[in-house]
DNA sequence: GCAGAAATTTGAATCGATCCAACAAAAATG
DNA sequence: CATTTTTGTTGGATCGATTCAAATTTCTGC
């Protein structure tokens, strides 16, 4: 009796377990939840009854709603998902991230989404307790998402003149000194730069006035960096090419095309980026250009792979994982309050730099 | 009035705006889910007393109760979180995961933890409409575990001679021979074997007997493939050494040295997967082996850094991009079917594998 | 055998939304 | 102007659990 001929049974809900055992939910509740404080008796009659119907425990989908908390942390980005398995750098930084997580048993979700109008629902219905921004292309869009949902975030890279919301980056000015002095004191004197975004979607040479304007300041603040220190090895930094990619194989191409297709060529480059340097070195190669003989190139990051290239990159390396598993912190240990946190960084001389060809 | 000298105001609920606005909760729900439905006039107006109370939209945790689905899926293993972003093999399939994700705008929950215990408890809460695991060692824990929550799941690997749980997996025995026949055309007759794990927690050499009872009948499948092809070149499968590794460095090292320790020593060296190919080339090069002259060496699985490994890795190639957007498909379109499904393999030459050295 | 303390159990309230049948108002039709 | 349609709004029921004050049962000690 009871349920009739009705094929597909719903799923079997506490209250039915309860209701079959002859308690109340609230001591069934107990029975999964605190089992200590109900009658061992009981306990295990509840217990019976709940195999014996095939009941699944209790759905998290219900506990949630009364807990508040989901015990997961949301990292989120613009790009698509595998970015997180293939960049050498998010794959870095997700490992000081998942550190954290797997230190205090939270989860991670990742979110993101091809087109603006799912990335927001996406955001919007995460299930989560706070959130980890990769901000790169596209980041301040991402932000003003986040923002919305009035979870505790944090912004990689500290890309936003905003002082309102919490990020953590790197010292992008000190990198950008600690890579021209090194290429200087090589005795260097005509340079190029790869650089990664200063706003929205472009790539392309690069003028003074848009370096002013400039929406991610972690850029412009590397190339502040280098040209403060070029300047004072009596460096024109006004005649330095710069030119803006989005850390891909092909803008980066084609701004080594354009910057090797002028008269004065470069003897050191100076790469925003490991992606982007390991890139040039490739290119270099394949024109019969040696590196570091012909050509030196600085990159920045310090992901694993420059150590494996060929030659080994010179870079700025970023305390990549820690920056993760800070961020990580952040979240957990939300405490209300916005936090800055900027670490510093360090020079990694490889072979990918050696002294200035001579002439 | 209203609220008092209160502190901390709890979190504005639909319901509250619903009241400010002089509306229904009904309609101040519409507003969000279903704006089309509701007269300008009224959406705004709630709109703009959600926007002055500061509301964050409706929370996705109440949705969530009422719409049972959370669009996301989760991916669990026993290894730390971190293995998702470090393992090649992991971030190959994760890259597959990911892009059947994206095609349909769902989630990627990472579930796993350190302990037993907390295992247990992630995979019990974690919110998602099924799940991928991730069958290393300690497969059957996890398999167990998930079987509880009653959600679509999908074993990567048939490790398993349970034929009533979804699995993806490749044809071991067909990449087994595949991988022997190569090198024995090539003219090797001395073989020894690194092995993946065929129980639970150990290392050491394994006896014919053991193999019997493997737990992971991929490990096995492997196995068999391999001898069957060797006999039929006539070689005495019962001389090979086959070592069981947890396929890491350490282990993978130790059996090295143990198979290196007898007098006679192989010429071909069949490892099932690129991690311990990969080490291999390592430990040999550092003790004056050269790869191909004095060992050959096939991999398998045919993850990208197999073939930037010096020299290039020979190995058997499992379409891993395709099993992980297939599992994910699995869970996507789950209609209540247990499938399982096996994939083809590919034998990939490169320059790990050469002639058998005379004599 | 009984008062009082301790241990269990109960059941209503709550978490934050969505859904839907019923109703009301406005617009279209005859 | 009465009647049907169309369009919008309402409020109760529901999703599946947990919590907690109050009620009940069991245990102690005398």
């Amino acid at each position: 009796m009871g349920s009739v001929i009705e094929g597909q049974a719903r799923p079997i809900r506490l209250a039915d377990i309860a209701r079959a055992a002859g308690v109340s939910h609230g001591t069934a509740s107990n029975v999964f939840s605190r089992p200590e404080i109900v009658r061992p008796e009981v306990r295990e009659r509840v217990k019976a009854v709940a195999e014996a119907m095939g009941y699944a425990g209790p759905d998290p989908k219900g506990r949630l709603l009364r807990a508040g908390k989901v015990n997961a942390i949301g990292v989120g980005t613009t790009e698509p998902l595998s970015y997180f398995f293939e960049d050498p750098f998010a794959r870095v930084m997700m490992a000081g991230i998942s550190e954290a997580c797997d230190a205090t048993g939270a989860g991670i979700a990742l979110v993101s989404a091809a087109n603006q109008e799912k990335l927001a629902w996406n955001i919007q219905s995460a299930l989560v307790d706070g959130f980890i921004l990769f901000c790169i292309e596209g980041g301040s869009r991402l932000v003003d998402l986040t923002r919305e949902r009035r979870l505790p975030f944090v912004a990689l890279e500290l890309g936003f003149h905003d002082e309102t919301i919490s990020a953590i980056g790197v010292d992008n000015v000190a990198g950008g000194r600690l890579a021209a002095r090194h290429l200087a004191e090589l005795g260097h004197r005509r340079f190029a730069v790869l650089s990664l975004t200063l706003g929205e979607d472009r790539t392309g040479f690069v003028t003074p006035e848009m370096v002013r304007w400039a929406v991610y300041t972690g850029t412009r603040d590397r190339l502040a960096g280098y040209f403060e220190e070029l300047s004072r090895f009596g460096v024109d930094t006004t005649k330095i090419p710069i030119f803006e990619t989005e850390n891909e194989e092909k803008s980066t191409r084609a701004g080594l095309e354009a910057i090797f297709a002028g008269g004065e060529r470069p003897t050191a480059i100076l790469a925003m980026s490991d992606r982007m340097a390991m890139i040039a070195i490739d290119w270099l190669t394949a024109r019969g250009l040696r590196v570091p003989q012909d050509v030196s190139i600085v990159g920045f990051d310090g992901v694993p792979d420059g150590a494996l290239c060929d030659p080994p990159l010179t870079t700025i390396a970023q305390p990549i994982t820690e920056i993760g598993r800070r961020a990580a912190r952040m979240i957990l240990d939300y405490d209300g309050a916005v936090r800055r946190e900027t670490m510093g960084v360090e020079l990694i001389v490889r072979a990918s730099t050696g002294p200035a060809p001579k002439g």
